[in-house]
DNA sequence: ACCCTTTATAAGACTCAGTCCCGTCTTCTG
DNA sequence: CAGAAGACGGGACTGAGTCTTATAAAGGGT
């Protein structure tokens, strides 16, 4: 069921991306990238300031969200709302990578899951619909089996 | 397109299911129920207060969030989460009234919109997830036709 | 290696939706 | 027509996210 299984060089490719974007280097950004890269788990910016500070690597907060832009711009980092105004963010490892999520509301934990009669039902609807679609984002909530307890 | 040809007594309605439900009558809530009857689209809890506050009916912040909650604890109101954490509410007016959102990108227009295909992949996909599912939220954003220009 | 310009970063003030608390006012019930 | 329970307003507070500004690095040219 998890999708990232790709070698561990995230960071390494996503620093290249943004070398040829024309970013320069930073310590900033080459931490946060760091950190992303082990992660299994989707992080918020305050999750990453935070985890950041706990290894002495202090970050500020402008350089987390200013990384965050930029890295979602460039396409190697989702976004994802979880609902309540919650935001966290995730390395895309595969080409494409398109996925939605399962949320736990208990718990707040996150998971990717794909599925293509629901990509094929998106992609007719979108078709007949008033809106030039750009993007869709499905957020699917309920309790995950540690905390539905069964 | 829109769901909301239902008589405009939805005031009322919510107005008697509150009184069921053990709430006693005041000015406040009365008016925020009035007010969402009239509304053609979904509003922010900050939208709501100031358009009170235009037609001189002042309505505290306190007052606004307790009553959506009230609402939508009943079941009279969904919050819909349109993304950068915005939050906004619209009343309830059939039975279930099951929907989903299509929000334009840059004019932050909601419309709402419902597709059998797209219920059905997700009752499937429901069944095979490692989740008890409680909800499911699809957001699909882009253009709408006004600001597409097209 | 050394400027010089450009970009990256840190720090902190600020915004704004949303929450919390508490004193006052209103509604209902006996 | 009290007196208790609930509704309301106002304002302090929270916390994610934004903006601004001064300082610190990074790269390119010489």
């Amino acid at each position: 069921m998890t999708l990232n299984e790709q070698p561990p060089i995230w960071a390494e490719r996503a620093a290249q991306a943004l070398a040829d974007a024309g970013y320069r280097r930073g310590g900033a950004r080459r931490a946060i990238l760091d950190l992303l890269d082990e992660q299994p788990c989707a992080l918020s910016a305050v999750e990453i300031q935070d985890a950041l500070s706990r290894r002495d690597r202090d970050v500020s907060r402008s350089s987390v969200y200013r990384v965050m832009e930029e890295l979602e711009e460039i396409g190697l980092l989702q976004r994802v709302e979880i609902g309540q105004g919650m935001v966290r963010y995730e390395p895309v490892r595969s080409g494409p990578g398109h996925h939605h999520h399962l949320v736990c509301d208990r718990c707040g934990r996150l998971q990717p899951f794909t599925d293509d009669g629901l990509e094929r039902a998106i992609r007719r609807l979108s078709e007949r619909v008033p809106l030039r679609v750009s993007e869709h984002e499905i957020v699917i909530r309920g309790a995950c089996e540690t905390c539905a307890g069964a």
